[in-house]
DNA sequence: ATCCCGAGGG
DNA sequence: CCCTCTGGAT
């Protein structure tokens, strides 16, 4: 309710979040660089088909439920032709333990065949082409982009999008507009590698269930710590 | 805005 | 039980 007068001197209700400065991104990404060595996909993938069939199978999914899940479809379809060959029911009955997994086999075997028909069978360096596959948006072209072909894309999922504005670190209604804000506030020639870090960083530490701030270098200019009143502390090990 | 959809954690 | 997991298409 808002039946409670606020000195008229406020010009809102409640202070708009404030955006990390430049330099609290620049610092919040070199310490999560440092706490992540060697970041890289946990997807199990051997090449970029693979790599993008993996992703799509990733939607709403853990990637160690889609790693369990591939072992046995790319034994039986490690390449486009192999999967429509399998066809959408064997394709099926090997991702099942993954949700969405109806439309995902749909989707892969349709997306297969696209890249015999129309990309000679391969994996095309392009993000319109990309997109224009079944069960491919924008952010699994950055993904694909980003890990098969080296390029600075910020693809932004779920734990990037909650990062983004919890802490302050890029404010955005949208995934498009985290984006864009991550694109410009991250220095160019940490983009790519971030995306990593940032992944890691949601999943471990930054999560959507019961955040371990205490771990997070980004406590200081954090604005979640400043809305939960978190401290900056691991929780007593109890006795 | 809604549907697709299973496993794992708390 | 409810929430979350590297979304996309309608």
């Amino acid at each position: 309710m808002t039946a409670t007068a606020r000195p008229t001197s406020r010009p809102s209700p409640r202070p708009a979040r404030r955006a990390m400065t430049r330099a609290e991104v620049r610092a919040f990404i070199e310490q999560l660089a440092a706490a992540n060595p060697d970041a890289r996909s946990e997807l199990n993938f051997v090449d970029d088909f693979t790599l993008l069939v993996s992703v799509v199978l990733s939607a709403q999914a853990t990637d160690a439920s889609v790693n369990r899940a591939t072992v046995g479809l790319f034994a039986d379809a490690p390449d486009p032709a192999a999967m429509v060959a399998l066809g959408e029911e064997k394709v099926g009955a090997h991702i099942r333990s993954i949700g969405l997994w109806r439309t995902k086999a749909r989707n892969v075997v349709a997306l297969s065949q696209q890249l015999l028909d129309r990309f000679g069978g391969k994996v095309p360096h392009d993000r319109a082409a990309l997109e224009s596959l079944p069960g491919v948006g924008r952010k699994t072209a950055n993904v694909v982009m980003n890990i098969a072909f080296g390029d600075s894309t910020m693809a932004v999922d779920t734990h990037i999008f909650r990062i983004g504005n919890r802490t302050g670190l890029a404010p955005g209604t949208t995934p498009r507009a985290v984006e864009e804000q991550l694109v410009r506030r991250i220095p160019a020639d940490m983009l790519r590698p971030a995306h990593h870090w940032l992944i890691l960083h949601g999943r471990y530490v930054c999560k959507a269930r019961k955040p371990e701030c205490w771990r997070c270098p980004a406590f200081e200019p954090c604005q979640y710590r400043l809305k939960e009143d978190i401290r900056n502390e691991a929780p007593a090990t109890k006795a």
